[in-house]
DNA sequence: GGGTTGACCAATG
DNA sequence: TCATTGGCCAACC
């Protein structure tokens, strides 16, 4: 499987945010890691093409923060679902940082 | 075939 | 913490 379809691959990186539960986030790095296709770059492609049908402010960058453009809309939600957010608006990757492990306890409380 | 761009990441100062 | 640099791979012209 090295060469998988564009569009296969979509279905799994869309399928992948779907699985983050609210008030946690994860990143590009860690969604590539998962299906083992591409780079952080190509999930970011995607995300920026069918990111919009999935809860795509749940997905962030390696120190937590977000596209300017999406940052904004993406506080919103984070105010909304609780999620932790540090002093410099990003996301707080130590408290909410999902990586797809089975050992999913410990929260942001 | 070559140059440029992109919802990126890690290392360095 | 912020800015810079090098690497990565695919899409576009």
């Amino acid at each position: 499987m090295t060469a998988p379809d564009p569009e296969a691959y979509v279905e799994q990186v869309l399928s992948l945010v779907e699985q983050v539960p609210p008030g946690r986030a994860t990143t590009y790095g860690a969604l590539a890691a998962v299906v083992g296709w591409g780079g952080p770059r190509r999930v970011g492609a995607v995300m920026a093409q069918w990111g919009g049908g999935v809860a795509w402010w749940r997905v962030v960058r390696a120190d937590g923060s977000l596209p300017p453009s999406h940052g904004l809309e993406a506080r919103a939600r984070y105010r909304e679902e609780g999620t932790a957010l540090l002093a410099s608006g990003r996301v707080d990757l130590r408290r909410c940082g999902w990586w797809f492990d089975p050992d999913d306890a410990d929260g942001p409380g």
